[in-house]
Parts: C-alpha cells; structure tokens; sequence
DNA sequence: GTTGACTCTATAGTCACTTCAGGGTGTGTA
DNA sequence: TACACACCCTGAAGTGACTATAGAGTCAAC
C-alpha cells in the first residue's frame, strides 16, 4: 500500500510517517518503480504500535527503547515493566503539577471575581506580587 | 543592576532575559559605557510578572495579551478574566487527558503484573492491539 | 598585566511534528 | 495526444520556550 493509505490506517498524516522513517522509528520500505514508498502488513503493524505509544504521550526515546525490547521479548520483559513504570511516573508527576497550578489559578480568579472595577485588577496584583516558587527538578517528566 | 543579578532575582538564566527581551516581551534596557545591560526596579518587576505567568504555564501569546491589557487596567478588567477562564480550562482539559492515560496505562501495566515471562508479553500485546483513539480537536490546550 | 568572573552577539540544538516550495508520477477524461 | 488532477517525492524552514555553544569583549582585583 502507498503512504497515503497507510497515513489513514494510523489516523497521522503523510508527513509524520516520513518524519517516523527518518527518525528510525519505521523502517524504510520497498519503493515503486516511480519511487512511490510501499509499505506491508509489517509496517502497519508497527506503525499501529508506535502510534499507540504516542497517543499514551510516550516520547520517540521510549517508544525506540520499547521496539528494541520487543525483538526480544522474553529477555525484555523486566526492562518493558521498568520503561512503562517510568512513563506512569512522568504522567503523575505531571498531572500532580496541574493540579497544584489549577489550586493557583483559581485562587487567582477569585481575585477579581468579587472586586470588579478595581485598579489595579486583582489578578494583576496577584501575578505581580506571587513569590515564584523554584521548580524542584526539572527534567522529572519529558510531558510539557 | 546587571543581568546576572536580575536574573537570581527571577530565578531564572541569563539567556531567558536575553530571549524574552527578544521576543518582546521585556523591553530593552539601557546599557552601560560597557555596552552591558542595565536594569531598572520597573524591570525586575515587568520580569517578575512574566515568570509569574510562567510558572502558571501559560504561552508567550498569553502573558502579551496581559501585558496589554494590563497597561490600561480598568478597560481590560473584563478581558484579563477571559484570558484567564481560557487558561483555566487548557489546566483542566490536560488534566482530564492525562488522567484518561494513567488509567489506560494502569491497565496496560496490569497485564504484564500477572504473567511475567509470557511471550509475547501482555504490555506490548496490549500497545499492538490498542485501537487508535481519534484525538477530538488538537489545539485544544497549549499545554503539552 | 594578568587572572577570572561576568557580559556581549550570533548561531544551532531540543521535541515531535507541520508547512512550504518546487518538482515528479499515475490515472482518467476530452 | 493533451491535459487536469490527485497523489507522491525531497529538502528546508517554522513552531514554542527555551538551552547550549563559540568566540569575543568588559571590568575589578591582585
């Protein structure tokens, strides 16, 4: 099948299969005599598989270290559970992080809820005088 | 002061305050004989105002929205709640997605909880087998 | 006069794509 | 045969919010 079939199959677009191909992510298939790319169950399967990685929000670099573990299953299996676990973790950590900002958010909002009309905005006063908390570490979670 | 200074202040490095004032959200500074940077009281606040918002997460494109309409603050009471409710709901709708993940992960994870060793291992059955759910609308949320 | 901490500009890299320019391929119709 | 039109190709640049690097200049102290 030609890349514009396949790109339906997977529900992405044309470009992100190429993007995928030159990331290694997808193997490069067979090409036509006109050049057109053409891909096989294979490739389907594997590209259902990344993009189901993707859709969990994995990054290129997890979903990379998930195809290489599952040319070898049985060896793999511990590493898969340690990779998926780690992913859960970024994915807590983020949502934690929402939540927090969600508490400072609405705090905020309350502020020119009840005074409007006031000068300065309460919101305003609120963004101005909010002591910036250091973010902890940084690079807990690859979600943005 | 300098920018090494101002930058301890706000917490953040110095090639932040050298972006922002690129991309217009600091407005340039005088400089020194020295052609360094010299910074203002109004400085370190506008800064702080700006990693305020940044910690909120929200976008460049929406702390200049409030920067604007913080230059005329009664006129833009109204519009600075709209920012803020429009922002409010980009936390919340990432925060339902990333919810609806762990919970599809969870299950994921469970598979491979109870039958260690099987081949091929239920996780990466399970990523294979996923159906690819159509993301609704995608710019849903600045929020990665 | 030399060390070292700080500053300057300009450029490239990050991530996971998207968009664009400028062309080639293949099928159907007039 | 000529043309339209949908599809495909490559390569480069753009997105957002920075981070990192190279190579050079400034300034205070010893």
């Amino acid at each position: 099948m030609k890349i514009g079939e396949l790109a339906k199959i997977a529900q992405c677009s044309v470009e992100t299969i190429r993007f995928y191909e030159k990331e290694g992510l997808l193997a490069a298939p067979a090409r036509t005599a006109g050049n057109f790319r053409e891909y096989s169950a294979e490739h389907v399967e594997r590209l259902r598989f990344i993009r189901n990685c993707r859709a969990l929000d994995m990054s290129h670099e997890e979903i990379h270290t998930l195809l290489r573990l599952a040319d070898q299953p049985i060896e793999g299996c511990a590493a898969i559970n340690t990779v998926f676990d780690q992913h859960i973790q970024h994915v807590e950590v983020r949502i934690k992080e929402l939540e927090h900002l969600k508490q400072q958010l609405d705090t905020l909002r309350q502020q020119c809820q009840t005074d409007l009309g006031l000068d300065p905005c309460g919101i305003l006063q609120g963004l101005a005088d909010m002591e910036i908390e250091p973010k902890s570490d940084k690079k807990h979670t690859h979600l943005g």
